[in-house]
DNA sequence: TATTGTTATACTCTATAACTATA
DNA sequence: TATAGTTATAGAGTATAACAATA
């Protein structure tokens, strides 16, 4: 029922211990701010033209972090298995957001890579999302954004420390 | 073909102007920050038990934020319209994740609350979310703790300043 | 008549299984 | 035989439109 999605560790830690010694308030008001967060992040899709489903958004940005990718490369990235990919590229193509041409090493594999519509999509999507964030950023002050940008860095690394992740480039899904 | 969601303002700020002076590398690191956070966010419902479906998972939050909402105020908080969320509501209810009842004020509407099962599952959800972030905290130092949830209590005080959510309880979708 | 929810129909998205083409 | 991708089929998730029940 659920999407496959890709495994990082053999087994799941997310079942395990209890918080350790951090105290709850700290982790809820990191649970609020990373909400707020994801809607501010995920409202910049809103509007695109053309009006693309967020599956399909989020394809058009894994083949865009990769250039070009096969089938079952871009099926990784997504976490589905390739006959699900492969219909998904129908309606991408159809759409006119991508292009698939057959690789000349290997005829078996099909490449997969952004048309000129699906390049433009892209950069919209990108320039939206920065403008989203920085608009935030702008309402506090330099000192703030200073304190800010320390803080989220050194959470960054204790999150890749806990949790080296595949391709970090995850979208946050439309809320 | 988008899925519908709950307007904010009038008119979409998103294709606005730039991040006015906010450098650019800001912008970046908190866009990456943004992205790791989600990935830890989203694989919280890795394994659950029953295995259900992110849709239907956002619902059952939804749900478990109200209480009690009738059908046409559970569609609005997952940005949907009432039919589909009523076909929704048929596969949770089937699952034994959800009870409709109809209400007793006006026989029209349809009162949604969550089963016993739905709960119990809600309260593993939010315990894994809460593991997880905390763990990445435990990785931190106290100081750096400290100086984490200031600039974050910053950075969401900005976006609210920005763009008063509807809900602020926006789950980042599975990855 | 207006509101609340459901049903009918059609499309996207996904998975499992069977298939084709290439290596 | 093994690998890369597609097609067949089925179910979840969604929207538009038509409908029933209640106010």
């Amino acid at each position: 029922m659920t999407q496959r999605r890709p495994r990082l560790s053999a087994e799941e830690p997310a079942g395990g211990g209890p918080a350790g010694d951090v105290p709850g308030d700290v982790t809820t008001a990191v649970e609020r701010v990373l909400s707020t967060a994801a809607l501010l992040w995920s409202r910049a899709d809103q509007g695109l033209e053309p009006a693309v489903s967020p599956i399909q958004l989020r394809a058009v940005e894994a083949i865009s972090r990769f250039g070009r990718l096969n089938l079952g490369g871009l099926a990784e990235e997504l976490g589905a298995i390739p006959s699900s990919t492969s219909r998904l590229c129908d309606r991408l193509e159809a759409a006119g957001l991508i292009v698939r041409e057959s690789a000349q090493a290997d005829r078996r594999e099909i490449i997969v890579r952004l048309s000129d519509q699906g390049e433009r999509l892209q950069a919209e999507l990108t320039r939206r999302r920065r403008a989203a964030v920085g608009e935030v950023l702008a309402l506090m002050s330099p000192a703030s954004r200073g304190r800010l940008i320390d803080a989220l860095t050194e959470f960054g690394m204790a999150c890749e420390r806990r949790q080296p992740g595949p391709s970090s480039a995850v979208d946050f899904r439309s809320a």
